[in-house]
RNA sequence: GCGCACGUGGCGGAAUGGCAGACGCGCCAGACUUAGGAUCUGGUACCGCAAGGUGUGGAGGUUCAAGUCCUCUCGUGCGCACCA
């Protein structure tokens, strides 16, 4: 409940986190331009919304609560601890993903999750606990309110298909493949037996994969939420359906899931009709079958699906075989049904019907038989009629042909994606462009703010809770909300989601007054055939990279916006592309995760465990060049990896060694000495006493400092590029070790160096380059300039060609010796050596030599028998 | 249960099918020091005095050659989960 307490408990929860929070300083430290841009993009989705099913402009759904939740406005009760957290008023955008994510929302979830899914706003304040999202406090659904929709479900298929087409690791796409959770089927209408009702409620429709096996449904079970139950219930079931509804709608998300192994359910007395059979089948409600998905309702196959399987056990249903599992054995019909009698073949021995059980012994004779399994994949359709001896695949297609035929049912594809719940009840964030009107009949309809109106800034106020009836808090502002003509303000605003989804573009042009992003802006920045192509930079190119794709060049991200703002963002982008704004379909066809960082004991980071690495403490003690290298340096940038803060010392030690490799020792305990008498104002003034080393000399580097210094170039540049910034640093070190032992140390490959070093640790590698550029000035105004913005080194490749090289010889795979041979040497020649070689000689005499495999410039195997 | 990813020294991690352990941490020894939690030098997979042998979770396979490719298996992590 959001009482006074409560609400200075959320602030006090919220400083706890480390911050005080000022609500209302929220609003006036954003960018009206921003509100204003976000505002307009809205209003053109607004008014031409695209839907290319239909080709026409829709405009976007809002979404009154349906009347039957009314009544349930008030609460979802709160648990012991949620209690003492509850207060804040952030609604989730996803309930359902609420409810799964945290385990604390189980017992708070009295109402029943579909309800919650309804409804949408659950309101409770988000809180990161184990580096995840969850929910801390949990607080009340108010009264029924009314929500924005985005018509995200029409983008599912494109959203999907598309993920295709862009560079993202395996597992993110899979994330949102399931997130938008496609599936191909039928929706089958079953006709309700000695039907009372109306003719267009007379039937349920049903959602399945497996029409295939529509002969084999023996029964019919609908969500209790379902809106016909009350319809067909008899008389006699009344109240055994009236309670298990009400004993649902009290189980949580918990009970209902993952404790839930057991079924329940309760027939309702009524019956369907099976449309392929004229078959009566009795129809149930059970909560296993989920009111949000398909239509609310299935057709149960028990022999073919393991929960209708087992709900068939539980109460004594029938269950029917009509696929035989065929695929390894039987290619015919004939062949399957021999393989029948000959194989496992259980009677069911209450209906005396043949099922089919994957058995992995033998069963014996009267036992019960709950812990077979029903059989799930393809095979041959039987007992089937018209499908009989037919394959699954074609059972299906022949079997949607005929009930398209009949009108009975038709092809469907089913989404997991819902539409995207885009309005909140608090204060911050984007107000809707959007004021009530009255037409003449004193109906109430919605009209789009002219966009000279924009930006809508939110009021003043000194109260940024919701109000007592439960209105959001922007619905306090009288003044603003009612305008002169006598229509009313949107009140709901925009999630965090409307600024997110399209930054990045704004990125491109961001002081564009004209428009959210220029044409030009964005066609070079982001288009396919962008001038920016043709810009080539000098280190892709000279590996022989493409040197820009459409799009974002690079998004780094962690997964924790997999299926939220990854897929939103999209979903923004497409409607844009649509529109003719953005010139790619995608807005991130290139797209990391880095991995998560661990506490030093290899376990998440979090505040219960006490191993939370604090980096204004490493910070602090080594700098940001050291924590940005040793980040860069723990692995590769995917992985989850623990922290060690040894780690940091041993990055620490390599800039120390890269610092004295520059600066002359004595000038630096000079400084040192008069840093201690000086204040601080004088400090800038004094580190000019800091010379370079007089190692460093305007010389041609030796031939062995520049084959050390290209290599060096070569690796950093592929390395970087192909985003391996561990092993980069690696190569640095090493050129730092051999460059330690160099006497005289060349200008030009220090600042090389210097340039390799920058984008690992900009700190550092700038302050050196200005102490070479005072020291050593140079007629290059290339060198002049900040490192920054100096040119990448190129390498040459003709610098890393050796004299000769060193070989490793091996004698049936395992390595006996290397030889030294000249780079040019021919075959014959390195076999001769290789056989010379004292090491390798007691190995190969007295025996047959088999094989020589040369591989050039890497290796000779001498197979001998 | 389903899907995905990953298993290499004491630790983080390197290795276009071609020298396993780059680089760093830690550890050992030494140098310089009044001192060292600074710096520098050398060593450091395991067994063995050595020659040599054994090693990339386990078992097979392909290959002249496997950490890398294939099959099975065990383990860990992540995601999804009564989705019809």
């Amino acid at each position: 409940v959001t009482t006074e307490a409560n609400i200075s408990n959320f602030k006090r929860q919220i400083k706890s986190l480390g911050f005080s929070y000022d609500w209302s300083r929220e609003v006036n430290t954003t960018d009206p331009n921003y509100f204003k841009w976000t505002q307009w993009i809205f209003l053109k989705l607004y008014n031409s919304w695209f839907n290319p099913k239909t080709n026409k402009a829709e405009p976007i759904e809002t979404l009154e609560y349906p009347e039957e939740l009314k009544c349930a406005a008030d609460i979802l009760s709160a648990g012991p601890d949620c209690q003492e957290d509850a207060g804040g008023t952030v609604s989730l955008d996803s309930p359902r993903r609420a409810y799964r994510d945290s385990k604390r929302l189980a017992y708070v979830s009295e109402a029943p999750v579909n309800w919650c899914e309804e409804l949408g706003t659950v309101l409770a304040n988000e809180e990161v606990v184990d580096g995840k999202s969850e929910i801390g406090g949990f607080a009340v659904v108010r009264k029924p309110m009314r929500q924005w929709m985005l018509r995200i479900t029409d983008y599912a298929e494109r959203l999907l298909q598309d993920l295709d087409t862009i560079d993202w690791s395996h597992s993110l796409k899979e994330m949102q493949r399931n997130w938008i959770g496609r599936s191909e089927g039928a929706e089958v209408d079953f006709a309700i037996a000695d039907c009372r009702l109306p003719i267009a409620d007379s039937k349920i429709r049903v959602f399945t994969t497996r029409p295939d096996t529509l002969f084999g449904a023996t029964y019919m079970v609908l969500a209790p939420e379902h809106k016909l139950v009350d319809q067909i219930t008899t008389p006699e079931q009344r109240e055994v359906v009236a309670k298990y509804k009400s004993d649902v709608a009290k189980k949580s998300d918990l009970e209902r899931t993952e404790l839930a192994k057991e079924k329940t359910g309760v027939f309702t007395g009524a019956y369907a009709i099976n449309p392929v059979n004229g078959e009566k089948i009795p129809i149930w409600i059970a909560d296993y079958v989920l009111a949000s998905y398909g239509t609310g309702a299935i057709m149960a196959v028990p022999a073919h699906d393991q929960r209708d399987y087992e709900f068939a056990r539980k109460f004594s249903l029938p269950i029917k075989q009509v696929v035989y599992p065929h695929s390894h054995w039987t290619q015919t019909l004939e062949n399957a049904l021999a393989d029948i009698r000959k194989f496992e073949v259980i009677l069911d021995a209450e209906y005396g019907r043949v099922i089919y059980a994957e058995v992995s012994r033998e069963p014996k004779a009267g036992e019960i038989l709950s812990d077979f399994k029903a059989f799930e994949d393809t095979g041959i359709a039987i007992s089937s009629e018209f499908l009989n001896g037919l394959p699954t695949a074609e059972a299906k297609q022949k079997i949607i042909a005929w009930l398209e035929e009949k009108n009975l049912g038709k092809r469907t594809i089913n989404y997991k994606l819902r539409d995207w719940l885009f309005s909140r009840q608090r204060y911050w964030g984007e107000p809707f462009p959007i004021v009530w009107k009255r037409d003449a009949n004193g109906n109430l309809y919605h009209e789009a703010l002219p966009e000279s109106e924009l930006p809508v800034l939110p009021p003043k106020l000194d109260d940024y809770k919701p109000t007592p009836d439960g209105q959001p808090p922007l619905a306090r502002a009288k003044d603003w909300v009612n305008l002169p003509d006598g229509s009313v303000r949107e009140t709901n605003t925009m999630p965090q989601w409307a600024g997110s989804c399209w930054y990045y573009l704004r990125y491109l042009d961001s002081q564009n007054p004209q428009t959210f992003v220029g044409k030009e802006a964005e066609n070079y920045w982001m288009g396919a055939e962008s001038p920016k192509a043709k810009v080539q930079s000098p280190m892709l190119a000279d590996i022989g990279l493409k040197s820009t794709m459409p799009g974002v060049d690079l998004y780094v991200g962690g997964t924790e916006h997999a299926v939220l703002h990854l897929l939103y963002a999209r979903f923004w982008h497409k409607v844009l592309f649509d529109l003719g704004y953005v010139s790619t379909p995608e807005p991130f066809f290139k797209l990391v995760n880095q991995g998560l960082i661990l506490g030093e004991d290899g376990q998440k980071m979090s505040k219960s465990r006490g191993n939370v690495v604090n980096p204004d403490d490493i910070l602090k003690e080594y700098g940001a060049d050291a924590f940005r290298l040793y980040e860069m340096f723990m692995g590769p940038l995917q992985d989850t990896k623990p922290w060690n803060t040894k780690g940091v010392e041993g990055v620490y030690r390599f800039l120390g060694r890269v610092w004295r490799l520059f600066v002359d020792e004595k000038s630096e305990t000079e400084f040192e000495q008069a840093e201690t008498t000086a204040n601080a104002e004088r400090r800038g003034e004094l580190l000019q006493l800091i010379k370079l080393s007089s190692a460093i000399k305007e010389v041609q580097p030796t031939p062995a400092q520049l084959k050390t210094l290209h290599a060096t170039i070569k690796k950093v540049t592929e390395d970087l590029d192909g985003l391996r910034f561990n092993t980069a640093i690696s190569a640095l070190m090493v050129f730092i070790n051999e460059a330690m032992t160099w006497k005289t140390k060349p200008v030009s490959a220090l600042r090389d160096f210097l340039i390799l070093l920058q984008p690992f640790a900009p700190h550092l590698a700038e302050e050196l380059w200005e102490k070479l550029n005072i020291e050593h000035r140079t007629s290059n105004t290339e060198h002049r300039i900040a490192l920054a913005y100096a040119q990448w080194p190129k390498f040459d490749p003709g610098l890393l060609v050796e004299d000769t090289l060193k070989i490793p010889v091996q004698v049936n795979g395992k390595l006996r010796d290397k030889i030294v041979v000249p780079a040019d040497a021919t075959q014959q020649q390195i076999e001769t050596a290789a056989q010379a070689s004292e090491k390798i000689k007691p190995f190969i005499e007295g025996k047959t030599i088999r094989k020589i495999i040369v591989v050039p410039k890497k290796l000779v195997n001498i197979v001998v028998g």
